[in-house]
DNA sequence: CGGGTCGTTGACACATTTCAAGTTTAGTGG
DNA sequence: CCACTAAACTTGAAATGTGTCAACGACCCG
């Protein structure tokens, strides 16, 4: 990796990356709760994390709050300002973060010169489509507990190493901010949590979340890790998926 | 336009549209209810709406489904494909439809060759982002008759012309359809849809909706079209937002 | 030591689902 | 053009998952 400033690889994949990479200012700090970019706000520049979590997430009028992205080290705050410069929702560090940019202008030169710079920020967008996608599911027809252990078996992924998820990990999320991701009252996740460690499925320690037994979690979450697309990368994309097919046309 | 096949503009933008659509194969017909692409299914193709209303929907193990998108012509039908030939969706037809094609290296050539394309397809990607996070919020914190108001200003926002909502559309949509693209059940559709009727929000004679008031409607659904990025367009994006703000940072 | 955030509990309200009929509409063949 | 069928839409009553409200407890940090 030829990275200048950043100490992650970039969401944008191994190609890109150096080239990306070396055209990041040096990160800068930000404390928990603070908003790195705000609902409806204008930015010329794109943010990377580089080091601690953010999430990024949308309100209503009322103040509700949904939460879209959860981010981690290497994970793109906006790349939608690529071609939108006006972002739709806010993102907010969780932990005390590191985020580096690069201006907007910049990386739309390097993406007109280097096609595989372009071809990278497509395809991280295609990358959060599929998790979006996913969680729409999630949202849309899964119960409180199927959510729950979604999340936390997505986590698990995320912060695992390679295909192996981890089986024990932090998730400094509060239940207040879980609820706004996955679409409950806090109450109710709380209540939801229990019955996940009643059921074994997972134990907790503070925050660090432990997972005894990952078919058993992702059973409970409905969980197939691969729309995380992070699998042996490049085009090729290497999962075996089980040639399950659509309910047969009326 | 330079198109050679497709009779309506894609999704990708003014500018790549001519160079895309002239690789376009000749649309093929398809009928409703049949699969266009299966869930887990690998294509070495990207699909696009020319006629007709088309959807793509994820599956639960035990037949559940949730739409992700509703296809309108012009529409990508798996764009992601681009990036993961692998789809993690299936699309099917709602109304006689009609698809043409371009082969994945096709493009992937034209993309390597002309950066306005692969820039074009990043756009197209980051816009369907926008929409899938609108869609999270409202599944997630959004009460059934607020869903059911949103779905149907986003349909008259995107069969409008331009800027102007249609004040009356064909919406071709089943309840039931209805009911899985905002994560309800058919009946509390059917209920939902009688309060919306009732509150005069809405009028129906068979398929057709007539939005007498869309400020109304864009009321009880919390709708700000400027998700949907139809505005005047080009890289600048020219909504005016009213500069809301997060809550304060704790 | 004090104040605040976060997690936990209980009792209750309510939106949405479920189940189980009908009724209307649209398509098809005689 | 009518009879028949299947799909779509409606309706009602009862079950239930999740939300709401309110309080208390645990922990952390200054």
């Amino acid at each position: 990796m030829t990275a200048q400033h950043a100490s992650a690889p970039t969401a944008l994949g191994a190609v890109a990356d150096g080239v990306v990479a070396d055209a990041l200012s040096a990160p800068r700090p930000l404390r928990p709760g603070v908003d790195l970019l705000r609902e409806g706000e204008a930015t010329d520049r794109i943010h990377v994390l580089t080091d601690g979590w953010a999430y990024r997430y949308k309100t209503k009028r009322d103040g509700v709050r949904q939460v879209v992205a959860v981010l981690l080290p290497g994970d793109c705050a906006n790349l939608d300002s690529v071609a939108f410069p006006r972002t739709d929702y806010a993102v907010r560090a969780l932990t005390p973060a590191r985020i580096a940019t690069v201006r907007r202008d910049r990386l739309e030169k390097l993406a007109d010169e280097r096609s595989d710079v372009a071809r990278a920020l497509a395809r991280a967008a295609m990358a959060e489509n599929a998790v979006l996608s996913q969680w729409a599911l999630r949202l849309g027809r899964q119960s409180a507990i199927g959510r729950l252990a979604h999340l936390l078996c997505e986590m698990s992924a995320r912060l695992g190493d390679g295909d192996a998820p981890a089986d024990r990990f932090e998730l400094p999320m509060t239940q207040e901010l879980i609820a706004d991701t996955i679409g409950l009252t806090p109450v109710h996740v709380n209540r939801t949590m229990q019955q996940l460690r009643a059921g074994g499925l997972i134990a907790t320690t503070g925050r660090t979340v432990a997972v005894p037994d990952q078919a058993r979690l992702r059973v409970a979450g409905e969980f197939d890790p691969a729309y995380l697309h992070r699998g042996t990368d490049g085009t090729a994309d290497g999962y075996a998926r089980s040639g399950e097919r659509a309910r047969p046309a009326a």
